[in-house]
DNA sequence: TTGAAAGCGCTAACAC
DNA sequence: GTGTTAGCGCTTTCAA
């Protein structure tokens, strides 16, 4: 059994107190005695309990983020990279992070926000994939629970974010496309109830209307952000559209399959058709033909939001509530040439 | 403020033990009491203090996994997928998953494993990317410390652990291309510090000799699991050898640098040079030629070794505590057609 | 059927 | 400087 305080007080027939204040560098210790309780304490291989600790802090030192997973295939790159940031943000502050997977809008799911804001579980909490009218985010603000997302959401009230500027993003990419001549341009569009779509939408419909490109509807086909779904929705988008000669896909992932599946067919991408993607996820550089795509820097951008957590946990106001970062526009083979 | 027991106990005139009792929903509580009580609880919007009740029960309910993260554009796929495997088996049985990340082999590491063997952190851990000799697991072997490895690694004492069978994955892959007609195979290693590249090193000159190949050391060089090392390894590679017919890779990451440098050197993957990866990632169907390489059940790995902590942290002994899985080969247009 | 009391391991206000 | 005491919120003997 793991020795406590009470072991090493025992031990030195001195109190309790004393050691814990003894370990904790205190002033109050005679030096004297704080030497010989470290000793002991060494001795014992002691290790404060975090738990007794924690109760009695009345704060976990975690930060949770429940991560949206889908079925047993879901190896989306995205969430290995923004844990990575996350947790070595929260790590440098030593805070733990406590993860937790479920299906996004599931029962489960809504359990786990419930328990969030129980207290004891963790501090502050992570919200990612923003949906419209966010009920994860209502629930947290009436909680009054710590919180940061990355994205944002419609609700009538003020909440820190960090998000990406996907009109911005949209903008370069649908500008880049109509420079080379491009005046048919699908999307591809991530599922509708994400947020993120929407403003990837709107960048697309905005420039589109400031290039006087016309939008038609069938132009626009909806995936899941899977490499098989930008397949299955490329198909779907060329038998509508044949005359489609270029398309933009919501993420890197379903262009990859979008991709393939236009290859497949004969056609070759860069030249018959030009293909975008969006979050250059490391991968895109490598496919063939290399990706044409708005990068996203993950990574940062998972520091960025543990550390606005971090400052709200303690009680700081960060100092700005609302970081909106840019896409840069990275382009590569697979939109090909002008066309002019 | 949240309510505790104490509040519904004031609130209705009984005594906390009482309360306590209730809601575990005991027995030997009135039926009436026991009403009144959960009636209060629902609206006071009880909920337990989950710190308080683990202090008392001296368990934290949560398993730990210490993700070996690299610099800030880590992003394997294999990480995501892991991790949604041991997440979603760990909320099944209510558990929870405090995930750290660390760089491997670094101070900071090795403080994450010292702290885990304190008490009150987690109840038990999950460790990947075994090493020779691993240090992790002999620290938490001397300390008794419940853990399930996914890996192996060649300590002098019995542990639990799921792993591929490295060696019989390579020999599938070597054996197909070799029944093509190669004869000039290079293996582009994953780093020689983990033991899966060991196996996989081992499954390459077993399944060479046995068909009789001859293996020059030039053949074989290493990477570092990066799409970015896999391109610069194979040019190391061919330029060291340029009568190497086929590349294996020691994962589809490396696959995929290793295709693309390749056809920007203007040659064709498949037909001038065959190419197969490790793991089959989602990605390497839809790369451009789909990649030829050993399935994984990454998702169901994560489940089975959570379920088997679980087990263990429980003390119960799991049925099976070595779990040795061959990868299946899946054959694409990466390696091509025979050569014969 | 219910309550009093102890205790999980720690910290902190206060007294000596 | 050091010790006493109380308390974080909960569970669990043991009495009543």
């Amino acid at each position: 059994m793991a020795a406590t305080l009470k072991d090493i007080a025992s031990k030195l027939g001195i109190s309790i107190t004393t050691v814990s204040r003894g370990l904790a560098g205190y002033d109050d210790v005679a030096a004297e005695t704080r030497q010989r309780i470290l000793e002991t304490a060494a001795a014992l291989g002691y290790q404060p309990n975090l738990i007794a600790r924690r109760l009695q802090k009345q704060r976990t030192d975690t930060l949770g983020f429940i991560m949206p997973t889908f079925g047993p295939r879901f190896s989306d790159p995205f969430f290995s990279e923004f844990i990575a940031g996350i947790g070595n943000e929260a790590a440098e502050h030593e805070y733990d992070l406590l993860v937790s997977t479920h299906a996004p809008e599931s029962e489960e799911e809504k359990q786990a926000y419930a328990r969030a804001t129980q207290r004891g579980w963790v501090d502050g909490l992570i919200v990612i994939r923003t949906r419209e009218n966010d009920s994860r985010i209502l629930h947290l603000h009436e909680h009054d629970f710590p919180f940061v997302v990355f994205g944002r959401t419609d609700v009538p009230f003020e909440y820190p974010y960090v998000d990406e500027d996907g009109v911005a993003g949209m903008q370069l990419l649908v500008q880049h496309l109509a420079d080379l001549g491009h005046r048919r341009i699908g999307f591809i569009m991530p599922p509708a109830g994400l947020m993120f779509s929407q403003y990837r939408l709107q960048g697309y419909y905005d420039t589109m209307a400031a290039n006087n490109l016309p939008v038609i509807p069938e132009w626009i086909v909806e995936g899941d952000l899977t490499q098989r779904s930008g397949a299955e929705a490329v198909k779907r988008l060329l038998a509508a559209t044949p005359q489609v000669t270029a398309v933009i896909c919501g993420n890197d992932l379903m262009a990859m399959g979008a991709i393939n599946q236009i290859q497949q067919d004969g056609k070759t991408v860069g030249v018959d058709i030009a293909v975008a993607g969006f979050d250059d996820i490391p991968s895109s550089a490598y496919v063939n033909p290399p990706l044409t795509t708005l990068h996203q820097p993950i990574y940062e951008i998972g520091r960025q939001t543990c550390a606005m957590l971090i400052d709200i946990v303690n009680g700081r106001t960060p100092e700005n509530q609302h970081a909106l970062l840019t896409p840069t526009l990275i382009v590569r083979a697979s939109s090909g040439s002008s066309i002019l």
